[in-house]
RNA sequence: GGCCCCUUGGUCAAGCGGUUAAGACGUCGCCCUCUCACGGCGAAAUCAUGGGUUCGAUUCCCGUAGGGGUCACCA
């Protein structure tokens, strides 16, 4: 077979050769110790947060190594691209402060020197490398019928675990010239195929930086190069372009663990060294039955990055969250410096957990309360505002038109050394704090409180008093002694029979009365924001 | 089914041959307190399992089980 008139048979019109190439791209000048690293989703959706938690420790690494961190976009399954999706990715990078050193946007500018950063746009450069494995005789052209889609697979999958063969070398690779000719010229199409030379038969070792050694099965199998559109496969793609745009880290979900294989057998044909390899842990929840699956925009609607925007999470508390899983000590770090940079933690990019980590919405809330808990009043309006122009119209106006009444509810039991913990999301607010605009919920009370709590409200209209805090709660105590409850809580618990309650009792009472819920912040705050005629309204409406 | 990965409390996890097996979330209790919180203290709760190796295994090795991944002209 003479292999150089079979690469020029099938690739006549190459625009470029393998030396052009690699003379154009020119070996990336690094201090020592800086790593390489990208993030290279496909634009088949919106960016997931299993993508994000990869990103957010692809941008560190290099950062943290002053590397390189660059977005490609693997465009390659155009069938399944979603118009405009690499706009919302760079967009989420950018927002989250993850932005790339080095990316393009589709139609417009392109920053660094090792573009193009979309796959589709790579074509030629990978025909180039196809070509040279055809001319050497270690790919071959492929006319078979091709499997479509994933139903397709799964039909196949079925029928070869049944016989428990799958058969490796295609049949294809002993296609003779004339025969290959003759297809040609009916109009055939063709992928190209690794003419792989292995047997199966040996183990090959894969070094990765959580797991450490791995073994595993040589790859034996015939694997699609170009598909027959003579855009790559993500293998093909994966040994080309990190090899050319420098990459010497490559962090990826652990799925790709299995083609490891396969992509040392390219890279060995290729005459490639092959990069460092984190394999990462995909992010997990549990179904109903109890197991394990994974996040899927599908199921979970916190899979899609778009959602932590939309309930209103600040994004310092997404990352906060996923760096607790990413180095758990860092939950110690931000203890010990609670207003420290992000950028001042010590990450470990190389220590990660290699365990499947359950995605945990309530630890993220907490993770969330303790952020917002350090804001100031200012901060927190700007915040809510700012969501609320993005996601609750209704109430923009309202914001700003009663942004100082806003900001001195946000301001409750803040900006103080112990800050009150309950906002995590600025969806929760109009929520949480109805009572301070117009809503009080109906509280269902104990049958044998009802009476009580009439005698406590009516009572308490003649005790009102808002002139400060200290008078306030002076009048409260007088009317707890007059109604025989205890104002000495010490008192009160050695002789509980003594007294109807405390004056906690008494202060549910009129907690329940006023904001509709057995807790809110700090009552005398609440009624003083509210104004005496309010609060006087909303007593007269259960006594 | 083959190959591979993973296995410390409900969850995230420290630990890397000798520890009373950290810490955080969650749960419960107590204390503080002029109310709700915040905070403080404390409790329950874990090394999947069986064999080795060793004076000694959560830590090392082998098997078993469970969970997960993968076996596409998808990435």
């Amino acid at each position: 077979m003479d292999f150089l008139k079979l690469a020029d048979l099938l690739f006549p019109d190459n625009r470029y050769t393998v030396s052009e190439i690699e003379e154009k791209y020119k070996k990336r000048e690094l201090k020592t110790g800086a790593e390489v690293t990208r993030f290279a989703p496909s634009p088949t959706g919106y960016m997931h947060l299993g993508g994000f938690f990869q990103a957010l420790i692809d941008c560190n690494i290099a950062r943290h190594s002053n590397g390189v961190f660059y977005l490609r976009i693997e465009d390659t399954d155009q069938k399944r691209e979603i118009a405009g999706a690499s706009a919302i990715i760079l967009g989420i990078l950018h927002d989250y402060d993850l932005m790339p050193d080095e990316y393009q946007l589709k139609g417009g500018v392109t920053v660094g020197e090792y573009g193009p950063y979309y796959q589709t746009e790579r074509a030629e450069i990978y025909k180039a490398y196809a070509k040279k494995l055809v001319s050497e005789g270690k790919a071959f052209p492929c006319f078979c019928r091709k499997t479509e889609g994933l139903s397709d697979v799964l039909e196949n999958r079925e029928k070869k675990f049944a016989v428990g063969m799958i058969e490796e070398k295609d049949p294809c690779r002993n296609l003779t010239m004339e025969q290959i000719e003759q297809n040609l010229k009916d109009g055939k199409k063709f992928a190209i195929r690794l003419k792989s030379e292995n047997d199966g038969t040996h183990k090959i070792k894969l070094h990765d930086y959580l797991r450490g050694e791995i073994e595993i099965q040589e790859n034996s199998k015939d694997a699609i190069l170009l598909k027959d559109n003579l855009i790559p496969t993500y293998h093909f793609a994966h040994a080309i372009d990190d090899t050319l745009m420098g990459t010497t880290t490559v962090i990826r979900g652990e799925e790709w663990i299995a083609s490891f294989p396969l992509h040392k057998e390219i890279f060995d044909v290729l005459g490639f060294a092959q990069p460092k390899y984190i394999h990462s842990p995909l992010l997990y929840k549990f179904d109903e039955q109890g197991n394990k699956i994974k996040l899927s925009k599908r199921k979970h609607p916190e899979a899609d990055m778009r959602y932590f925007d939309k309930e209103g999470y600040v994004k310092q508390s997404v990352v906060e969250y996923l760096f607790n899983i990413i180095n758990s000590n860092f939950e110690v770090w931000r203890k010990n410096n609670p207003l420290a940079d992000l950028s001042e933690f010590p990450f470990d990019g190389f220590n990660i957990t290699a365990n499947t980590p359950i995605f945990d919405i309530v630890k993220l809330n907490d993770v969330s309360k303790e952020i917002i808990s350090k804001w100031t009043a200012q901060e927190c309006y700007r915040g809510l505002l700012n969501w609320a122009k993005e996601y609750s119209l209704e109430n923009v106006d309202y914001l700003i038109k009663d942004k100082e009444y806003v900001t001195k509810v946000l301001n409750i039991d803040r900006e103080k050394p112990k800050p009150r913990k309950d906002i995590y999301k600025w969806s929760m607010f109009f929520e949480l704090f109805d009572y301070m605009f117009g809503a009080v919920k109906s509280f269902e009370l104990d049958e044998n409180d009802k009476n009580e709590f009439e005698n406590v409200i009516r009572n308490y209209k003649d005790y009102l008093d808002l002139s400060s805090k200290e008078v306030w709660f002076e009048k409260v105590k007088a009317m707890a002694e007059k109604l025989g409850y205890a104002t000495d809580n010490k008192d009160f618990k050695a002789n509980p029979e003594k007294y109807k309650g405390n004056v906690a009792k008494l202060c549910e009472f009129i907690r329940i009365a006023i904001t509709g819920r057995k807790n809110s912040p700090d009552l005398y705050e609440i009624m003083s924001l509210l104004g005496e005629n309010k609060v006087l309204e909303r007593l007269s409406q259960h006594a």
